[in-house]
DNA sequence: AATAGTATCTTGCATGACAAGGTATCGTGT
DNA sequence: ACACGATACCTTGTCATGCAAGATACTATT
């Protein structure tokens, strides 16, 4: 969810997101190119390839329009969990 | 963390807490006697018998004082894990 | 006696995160 | 020219864990 809302702000490569999340949430490098690949797998990201001046070409990953809608149901999801969570936690926190 | 909190609440059997838990997250039944395994190798559950009268005798789960400490540490990741996954999704919300 | 509900638990499978390692490209310093 | 670090891609093997399915057993109801 997390990768396709990068996405959904402007396509990117899989070492620059895999930084990105790495700071935000932890996630390691090696998580990366394995989801993506399944992503791409399910129809929700498409890939093309860009020069970039400073290292090997990147693969750039862009949302489809199946992968935005994807993001939109497990935000869905995402945020009733969250209130679940909420709930059980309840006055405990 | 979700376990941890139940029990915060008052000891509880692992049949129950499952049920709660089925409802709050669908969580499936198989998870919770490994899980309650787990927690309790690392010291973070102890647990004692209890006739019930409507079945077999139940095995209540209590926090120890280890768990009660995991729960606070736990919760403190979760939060800050919210944040962060809040934080990605942004205005895509 | 049979069934349904309560309650315990185990087994096997599938998913998925990640550390570690491998490959290749570019710019910089020596 | 060459080594090195940063960038960027990727694979492999291992470990954790969720869950469906099934096994067991006790109690109460039909």
């Amino acid at each position: 969810m997390c990768v396709l809302a990068l996405l959904s702000k402007g396509d990117n490569y899989a070492y620059d997101i895999a930084s990105r999340m790495a700071e935000a949430v932890g996630m390691g490098e090696g998580t990366i190119y394995p989801l993506m690949r399944r992503m791409q797998n399910d129809g929700l990201v498409s890939t093309y390839l860009q020069e970039s001046g400073s290292g090997p070409p990147r693969k750039y990953y862009k949302l489809t329009k199946a992968g935005a809608g994807a993001l939109k149901s497990q935000i869905t999801d995402w945020l009733a969990f969250e209130v679940a969570v909420r709930k059980i936690l309840g006055d405990v926190t």
